[in-house]
DNA sequence: CGATACACCTGTGTGC
DNA sequence: TGCACACAGGTGTATC
């Protein structure tokens, strides 16, 4: 589920109640997540203060005062539970939906009496330890591509990317190694503000389209951010959740609706690339 | 490399 | 109501 304005909105969620705090507790009930949990991880964590929270593509990075950096995935399901924040603090949600306590794998608690429990059903979400010094070069993160909303994302280096492969835009797009932070849903609102089909031969797009491509990109991601951020604000509460937000979408899960884009009257369709739905407007999206 | 299939795991919605 | 099935926002591996 969550891709990079989401975790987004749960980094900045967590940050208010992890940041600066010393982890007094810190409970492993399921080791067993996409990855088994790294030697000693109870152990390296428990008595450690968070420096801060970061993020790199969907990976939240929390950096420890020991060296190390906790490395968090939310897979499809991962979410956060927090409890016992003050009242209104920024980062304290209401449930939107109870969080089934058998999924509660691992509990952090602060040394301010803040628990945070993260929950995660299908268990594709994962906790991993790395050196802080050599984290780039750490297993989860090393072959990431550029950050989407960093200097590095353009049309320049798009064009590296794509240079001479066939695959498809939306398949292209998903790939990490090529843009880091990029999930099913928002390939497919980024192809469609900018016009591209998903169906599109990658190394056939030029320049200029592939400017409307990371121009998109910025521009989707950024709104989704703000919605994010506005959720965080609009529930600030005593007790609550951190991994879902609502957001509106102009393509995505919207088969057989009519097309968004001004002056289109095109209607939305659903095929599968990869596995994978992708929705797109045949008539605007060439 | 590319394209595909499949694997991991659980919950939810739909149709019969 | 029960049951089978499709499908879900991710990502790593294997295979040809």
């Amino acid at each position: 589920m969550p891709e990079l304005p989401e975790v987004e909105t749960v980094r900045r969620g967590l940050e208010p109640v992890l940041a600066g705090q010393r982890l007094a507790r810190v409970e492993a009930r399921r080791p067993d997540l996409r990855w088994p949990l790294p030697d000693g991880f109870v152990q390296r964590l428990t008595g450690a203060r968070i420096l801060g929270l970061g993020r790199r593509g969907k990976y939240i990075l929390a950096h420890l005062d020991r060296g190390d950096t906790l490395i968090i995935h939310l897979g499809m399901t991962g979410r956060f539970e927090i409890e016992g924040a003050a009242p209104r603090a920024p980062g304290a949600f209401v449930m939107a939906v109870p969080a089934n306590p058998k999924h509660a794998h691992i509990v952090f608690e602060t040394e301010a009496g803040v628990r945070i429990t993260f929950f995660d059903p299908r268990r594709f979400g994962s906790m991993d330890l790395a050196e802080t010094a050599a984290l780039d070069e750490s297993p989860r993160l090393a072959g990431l591509g550029p950050e989407p909303l960093g200097p590095d994302f353009n049309a320049a280096h798009l064009k590296k990317a794509f240079a001479g492969r066939r695959q498809s835009a939306k398949t292209l797009l998903l790939d990490q190694r090529i843009v880091a932070g990029l999930g099913n849903i928002y390939v497919c609102e980024i192809l469609h503000r900018a016009r591209v089909s998903p169906l599109t031969e990658a190394g056939a797009i030029g320049a200029r389209r592939l400017g409307a491509i990371a121009l998109a990109t910025r521009q989707v991601l950024e709104e989704a951010i703000d919605a994010g951020g506005s959720t965080l604000r609009d529930y600030a509460s005593a007790e609550g959740e951190l991994g879902y937000f609502q957001h509106s979408f102009e393509a995505y899960g919207r088969e057989h609706e009519g097309c968004r884009t001004p002056g289109c009257q095109g209607v939305i369709h659903r095929i599968v690339q990869g596995g994978r739905s992708t929705f797109y407007c045949p008539v605007c999206q060439r």
